[in-house]
DNA sequence: TATCGCCCCGACTCCACGTC
DNA sequence: GACGTGGAGTCGGGGCGATA
């Protein structure tokens, strides 16, 4: 069963960490590498699963077994094969389905700030059984990209277009790099340059740096870095703005970063920018 | 070891409504 | 009427622990 509640053991102390409040932890860094079991006596060592494929949940760090009076104490089972992965292939995200991603966004961010619990589908389908003797099933793994040279286009060959996680900023990892991710938070800064934006983004303490460049320019209407300075004077007067995008993670300076390469791959205060910015300036 | 069942996210579809 | 937008609901994929 997943884990929702942990101890936070650092120095002698003992702080009880709750997965829905670990995320605002000032010392967030530090606490996801210290989490152990709460069960007393046990000393299950325990490991923070953000939100993802799954809600968020702690699990039971890799041969840290439970004491078997805990009430969290399983046996440990190897898994089942995975399919075989063939080949990978990039596919171009279409302006639809990227739209879709961010007003997604929106969406839960209304359910959460409305308190909306989580539904269940009663109604649900029981999970197709797999026939004995079943060949083996290669599969074809997509990769979204928002940026030149993709190998598919949006519905070529019928193919369904690949999903776009949301990832929180603090959460980012080596797996997220030269892939395509939605990511949000608060504009705290603009920095303009010849062909270049740079606006720093923050999600409780943390900082995470959104870049717009060359090609970026290149493909965006006449006259759009025009747009950025209107921006970079609204955050400037401390203008409290929320940015949620759809882009390319990359590492720079040992950092992950997200690279913005379309004028309709994000959105401000959950409008297309072109359209907050005259919003903005009536 | 292979598969099941639960659970959740994201893609997709449909429909109502507003604007031009 | 055409088009765009927003919201609700459905469907499918896949991670994970449980189980035969």
């Amino acid at each position: 069963m997943p884990i929702y509640e942990a101890i936070y053991r650092y120095e002698d102390m003992d702080e009880p960490i709750l997965v829905s409040n670990i995320e605002q932890h000032e010392h967030f860094t530090n606490v996801k590498k210290n989490l152990f079991c709460t069960y007393n006596g046990c000393p299950s060592k325990l490991s923070y699963v953000p939100r993802g494929k799954v809600r968020a949940h702690f699990k039971t760090w890799p041969k840290a077994n439970h004491t078997k009076d805990c009430i969290d104490f399983f046996e440990r089972m190897e898994k089942a094969n995975k399919q075989k992965n063939v080949a990978t292939s990039t596919m171009m995200l279409s302006d639809k389905h990227i739209k879709s991603v961010l007003d997604n966004l929106k969406k839960r961010r209304k359910e959460q700030e409305a308190g909306t619990p989580p539904k269940t589908n009663i109604n649900k389908k029981p999970r197709p059984k797999v026939k004995p003797n079943a060949l083996e099933n290669p599969s074809l793994t997509i990769v979204p990209t928002t940026g030149a040279g993709a190998d598919l286009t949006s519905g070529q060959n019928n193919i369904k277009e690949p999903p776009v996680r949301n990832r929180s900023i603090i959460n980012l990892t080596d797996d997220d790099i030269g892939t395509t991710r939605s990511i949000e938070g608060y504009i705290q800064n603009v920095l303009l340059e010849e062909n270049r934006v740079v606006i720093d983004i923050q999600e409780n303490s943390d900082i995470f740096k959104v870049y717009f460049e060359q090609f970026f320019f290149n493909n965006a209407p006449v006259n759009f870095s025009g747009l950025f300075v209107t921006l970079k004077s609204l955050v400037d007067k401390n203008k409290r703005l929320l940015f949620s995008g759809v882009g390319l993670i990359e590492t720079r300076n040992e950092e992950y970063v997200m690279l913005i390469n379309k004028n309709n791959d994000f959105y401000v205060e959950y409008k297309y920018f072109t359209v907050f910015i005259h919003s903005a300036s009536i």
